[in-house]
DNA sequence: CACCCCTTTTGATCTCGATCAATGGTTTCG
DNA sequence: CGAAACCATTGATCGAGATCAAAAGGGGTG
């Protein structure tokens, strides 16, 4: 009988340093040096570059139950992890540490890795999404995805707090703000999404939002089915 | 005293099957409950995805000293592994096998931990580029990358092999295989690169190539001082 | 050698999204 | 409260690269 993964995952806390993170709050990557692992409790989390004069980019998303190793982030300029969420919580333990609790227990070192592997797999589906979708289907695919990922069921559909600004939107989709301002202004014309509030929107029919996008199918696998937490509450 | 990389992997053999490739020879990719762990050793190989009609998409490049674990492949339509170089070699082996192996040498789970970390951070340098950089930058970066992996240094300067067609290329940089043959051209006139027979391509200097393309000192970074193999010849 | 198939090259035109610009809304903070 | 930032929306124009089309290699095979 396995342990379940909110388990094996809670035998690490005694070895972390607790972060509660407010909206915009930054999270050191170490140096190779001193490499680090984050575990992402509550909030979504942003991985965001800068790669000439002022430009950003966005480069993935991290959602409650993800691990992030500082060595699967490229050393590019103004690499950071952000929090996008008002409130946030993180667990920070260091690498070299986490590595000896991986040899004294297997199923922990299995856990970390799948959801490592995780991460590679959401990225190689980023890159599917940048490079072959048009504009309103990368936003339809983002919207699904974050409808997924922090949305809550309710009669009139799935009410999620959006994390991202317009321009958070365009650095992570490879577009321009006032592009994304355009394509979520049809959205709402289209009763794709709805608004409901400050940075609260509301998406009556998640197959209709899948439906704009060709690679859905692939998203929902992706994002529906993930764990959601690395500790019961 | 910590083995070599080069010893720590080669523990893996007697466990694999080995695959002798030729060019464009595919790899299947198992489902998940029966995941698969490949070891490139020899060749350069691509990560392709189909997503819609006969449309194609090169997710990743794989080199010598690579591994790759089926789940850090989304579950695309259409995703397979592929030989890109005349001549290659593969060792393959069950996930739940190596699994298995880790845990009785934590050297071993780290060097493939890790190396599975550099993947995940050269698709996220790759996202950079296809979503930041011009037509122009995207080529020079991916002929940094590929000169400095498979190319020889010269006094003519780095002579190597390109195993990619202008369509690889272009799905691989979300690029129009016209665009793409346009910008070699336009490198080929202004001397970055030069032909040197079939497939064959010289890069006079490096540093004129890195010059063209903004991230290249991460580039650079990621693809000068990577592990070559995952054993001694 | 001639034929076929596939890749590459090059030209002409078109389009999606970037860029520039102006306006209004919202949060923050003295 | 009012000023300063910041964010979102919308219009007008522009351009990098896609698309369409046609020609030119370049190998392999009979």
């Amino acid at each position: 009988m396995k342990p379940s993964p909110e388990f094996v995952l809670q035998q690490l806390e005694p070895h972390t340093v607790r972060i509660s993170t407010r909206k915009r709050q930054k999270l050191a990557i170490s140096a190779e040096s001193d490499e680090t692992l984050y575990l992402i409790q509550t909030g979504v989390f942003l991985v965001r570059a800068a790669w000439r004069d002022d430009r950003h980019q966005i480069l993935s998303l991290l959602y409650p139950g993800d691990c992030i190793r500082s060595s699967a982030i490229p050393p590019l300029d103004g690499t950071e992890i952000a929090a996008a969420s008002e409130n946030g919580e993180v667990w920070r333990l260091r690498w070299s540490i986490a590595r000896g609790l991986f040899e004294g227990d297997p199923d922990l070192a299995h856990h970390v890795s799948d959801r490592l592997a995780d991460q590679t797999a959401r990225l190689a589906l980023h890159n599917t999404i940048i490079a072959g979708l048009t504009g309103d289907e990368r936003v339809a695919a983002l919207m699904t995805e974050i409808a997924l990922r922090v949305g809550k069921q309710t009669p009139a559909g799935i009410v999620f707090d959006m994390p991202l600004s317009r321009t958070d939107i365009a650095e992570h989709l490879a577009l321009n703000a006032d592009t994304v301002s355009r394509i979520v202004s049809r959205m709402r014309a289209n009763g794709l999404i709805a608004v409901a509030g400050r940075n609260r929107l509301v998406c009556r029919s998640i197959e209709a939002l899948a439906y704009e996008c060709p690679i859905a199918t692939t998203i929902r696998r992706m994002h529906e089915t993930a764990p959601r937490r690395t500790l019961v509450a």
